[in-house]
DNA sequence: CGACTTTGACCAGCGC
DNA sequence: GCGCTGGTCAAAGTCG
């Protein structure tokens, strides 16, 4: 399993040093323009200097993404033992039919990180910038060893293939859909893991890179705010489905739901959203996930976020209402309280909800160490603009 | 014209 | 069996 994770190689920082290259090149065919080669040189030292700085911080993000990945194994191995332990001494608990609910916080403690930011980061935002485009590279290969870490997370691709034969008619494709639906909900569960973003955002839909297609709306009960059903379409077999629907307590949290894994080649833009719910979704189906009752679990880092597994009997309070599916183990991306503007929501919601640790200030290491090491969708706790170029209320169907 | 959204209808699962 | 609910389909409408 380690043998699959690799890190970005840096080779791709070469690439301004071309660019520069072929600057100067250009440059030197118009000889008569001397100064026009001194500040192409300059440039180029410039640019020589930037690529030194991103190799560092390369190398830094090499090296935090491996004690990170050392630690995020060692805590899955603890936490499928702990688990085992737990299924054997107590295996009654209340809360045992409840689906398998994990808390993922994004860990950025909303003042202190930005000044981190400013004084470990003397980076200007054009760096900054350059910074992002390295994380996504390494988010992209991260995203590789996702989908081999969970190469069937999805209820894939019996599902699409039975879709394609619908022609036949819809009773007779929903039949097997739904058959296969069954199929891999009752032999492999895993398969129907889903992972929830939880993430403040003014828009009707979050933008995470991907294209989705809208294919139904419902009013769920005990949320007036319709629930929207999206596909992906960037393949046309794609089994990715999410589920998009605003918070009830709170109209400005999007919680949005994703199923399966793609099985295709991704957007840059959107591989950060892709590996990291599907490393949770992994982190969910390889038994990390907690059972014991009354304390949340250890604290996982994944792709450089803080991932804290807790008790789902403190958390299902607050998201089983919100939950699309209960039959199936969920696991919650919590991205809410990392603006500097949600601090006082995040005060609100430890405060209105359930207490739970996962809302706790003092929680233990829910901080990146890194902070820019966040996928920049997922900045601030704000998410981009989605999709959907409409502005309707929210009246929903049925 | 193709891609996408809207929305009423349909279906399955579940509780009573 | 019936009603409720979540999830999906697909025809019609909309948009670029
Ligand atoms: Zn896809």
């Amino acid at each position: 399993m380690e043998g699959l994770l690799k890190m970005p190689s840096p080779s791709g920082l070469g690439i301004e040093q071309k660019i520069a290259a072929s600057i100067v090149h250009e440059e030197y065919t118009s000889s008569r323009q001397e100064d026009k080669l001194k500040s192409a040189k300059a440039e180029m030292g410039e640019v020589r200097e930037e690529n030194e700085r991103l190799k560092m911080m390369l190398e830094r993000v090499e090296k935090d993404y491996q004690s990170l990945q050392l630690r995020f194994f060692d805590t899955l191995k603890r936490e499928v033992v702990s688990k085992k332990c737990v299924d054997d001494s107590a295996p009654s608990h209340d809360d045992t039919e409840e689906p398998e609910l994990v808390s993922l916080c994004l860990g950025r403690s909303p003042r202190e990180s930005k000044k981190d930011e400013k004084t470990t980061n003397s980076c200007k935002t054009k760096e900054n910038d350059d910074l992002d485009a390295s994380l996504t590279l390494g988010l992209d290969s991260k995203f590789q060893l996702s989908k081999e870490l969970v190469p069937d997370l999805s209820p894939a691709n019996s599902l699409e293939e039975s879709k394609e034969g619908e022609t036949c008619g819809r009773n007779k494709s929903l039949k097997t859909l739904r058959n296969g639906d069954e199929e891999s909900s009752q032999q492999t569960p895993a398969k129907r893991a889903r992972v929830s973003v939880r993430a403040r955002c003014d828009t009707p839909t979050m933008s995470d890179g991907c294209q989705w297609r809208k294919y139904g709306q419902k009013i769920s009960k005990g949320n007036p705010c319709p629930r929207a059903y999206y596909r992906c379409t960037v393949a046309t077999a794609c089994p990715v489905r999410k589920q998009v629907q605003r918070c009830a307590e709170d109209m400005s949290i999007l919680i949005t739901t994703y199923e399966g894994s793609h099985n295709h080649p991704l957007p840059v833009s959107a591989t950060a959203m892709a590996s990291t719910t599907s490393a949770a979704a992994s982190m969910l189906l390889s038994g990390s996930s907690t059972s014991q009752p009354g304390h949340g679990g250890g604290a996982t880092l994944l792709n450089g976020l803080n991932f804290s597994l807790l008790d789902h009997s403190g958390t299902k309070q607050i998201y089983l209402p919100n939950s699309p599916s209960p039959l199936f183990p969920t696991i919650t991306l919590d991205l809410t309280s990392t603006a500097s503007s949600s601090s006082t929501h995040f005060n609100r919601l430890s405060s209105n909800f359930a207490p739970s640790p996962r809302f706790s200030s003092t929680s233990p290491s829910f901080c990146s160490s890194e902070p820019n090491i966040l996928p920049a969708v997922w900045r601030n706790g704000y998410l981009n603009n989605g999709t959907i170029p409409y502005d309707k209320n929210p009246h929903g169907v049925n």
